[in-house]
DNA sequence: GAGTGGTCTAGACCACGTT
DNA sequence: ACGTGGTCTAGACCACTCA
């Protein structure tokens, strides 16, 4: 573990965890260099870092600040579907379907597996727009990475924000595909039968594992996935 | 423009220029500083960015090398359909379908325009694999950025390749949705009525401004789009 | 073992924006 | 005007890895 690193883990465990909320003041440089007796080039680099992942926004004389909450729209965005559906102007609920603990099975054990095959808390649930079905959610959160899991609500609230809320900084990989709706799908999300939709598979880590696989199901014509990139440094 | 932004600059336009190609051994970090006059450390700098943006690998006495062209791929790739179709093992052609020339509309005028509206060469064309059709292209060039699109040969090469090779480094956006296939898409595809179908539309920008934008409509059960991404400096 | 990249330091100067 | 971040330097040490 190197100096720089450290340092950053450390910042970003005060900007995620809230202890720096959005807005607050980020110390100066030199104030910060004195703090964890580096020189100021190290904290420089870090805070380089912060503001390139878009966490701190920073200005010349005016000093650094912890960004607004929008740390992963840049490339492409974990949709909250609650601010989604409110974006719209809906009303949003949210609806468990079903909640299971078991062994871990098929392509979950190429994701999650280390070594043993592990528990995993799998859940399905709806989101709703209006009182409408917007989203089938389907869920795998593995419980050898989030145990804490078990001890949460997911009556009330839906793994998807509290996930958020528990695992701050990871990495995800997503498929994306059409798809026509299948029996399930077009009974729960009140689909005509093939009707095209929407499927988003991601995946998520984080330093300490796999955390969670999730397919959301969207109706097609009522939702588009949006991604910025730049390939380059610029 | 700062020392190693143009050290940077200077870089990259030897690898996307082709002279140093994939493979080619860069300079060592002390040489480079001399050949440039500055400190290593400026150098490192520029290499580090350079690493992350994918363009080069580094490996300790090793050396430094030029990355095999997988550039883009690090968040969301933009696909060649050509290597895409060979790597099914599948014998890959293209076909155009119309080409014309004419003033930015609806759309294109937001996306395109800087104050008048300018010309754009519009083509369609369809990707074939194994003579079936397997993606169908609908594509704006804005020639006030790529005049040389006027005298571009899209019969036998697509516009995608032709503008990777003119326009290297670019910021794209994207929006994927699912959608039913119409009636033209239905024919060109050869396709069953309403079959789920997968819509990338994509606008890309280079330093000059908008190069370009494309729809690109996929069979859904043919066709993944995979993105990988890490929200934090990780 | 030798040479590379990775990291860090203790200074320095400057542009710029807030005051 | 002042103080901040942005940049740059000329050193240094270390770990890794290839020969």
């Amino acid at each position: 573990m190197t100096l720089h690193r450290k340092i950053l883990a450390d910042i970003e465990e005060k900007i995620v965890s809230g202890a720096w909320p959005p807005g607050h003041r980020i110390p100066f440089e030199v104030d910060l260099a004195a703090h964890y007796d580096v020189s100021r080039m190290t904290v420089n680099k870090v805070m380089g870092q912060l503001a390139q992942a878009g966490l701190i926004e920073r200005r010349k004389k005016g000093g650094s600040f912890v960004s607004q909450p929008k740390a992963q729209s840049a490339v492409l965005e974990i949709h909250d579907i609650a601010d989604e559906v409110r974006s719209l102007n809906l009303e949003y609920s949210y609806q468990q379907l079903s909640i299971t603990r078991r062994k871990a099975i098929g392509e979950e054990l190429a994701w999650f597996a280390n070594g043993s095959p592990g528990d995993v808390l799998f859940v399905t649930c709806l989101h709703l727009a209006a009182g409408q079905p917007f989203c089938l959610e389907e869920r795998a959160i593995n419980l050898a990475t989030v145990p804490a899991a078990l001890e949460a609500d997911f009556i009330s609230l839906a793994p998807g924000p509290w996930l958020s809320s528990q695992i701050p900084w990871i990495t995800a990989q997503h498929r994306i595909q059409a798809v026509p709706a299948d029996r399930k799908e077009h009974k729960l999300l009140n689909l005509t039968p093939k009707q095209a939709c929407l499927v988003i598979e991601r995946r998520t880590w984080n330093t300490s594992g796999a955390v969670t696989w999730v397919r959301m199901t969207y109706p097609g014509n009522r939702h588009v996935v949006t991604a910025d990139f730049r390939p380059a440094s610029a």
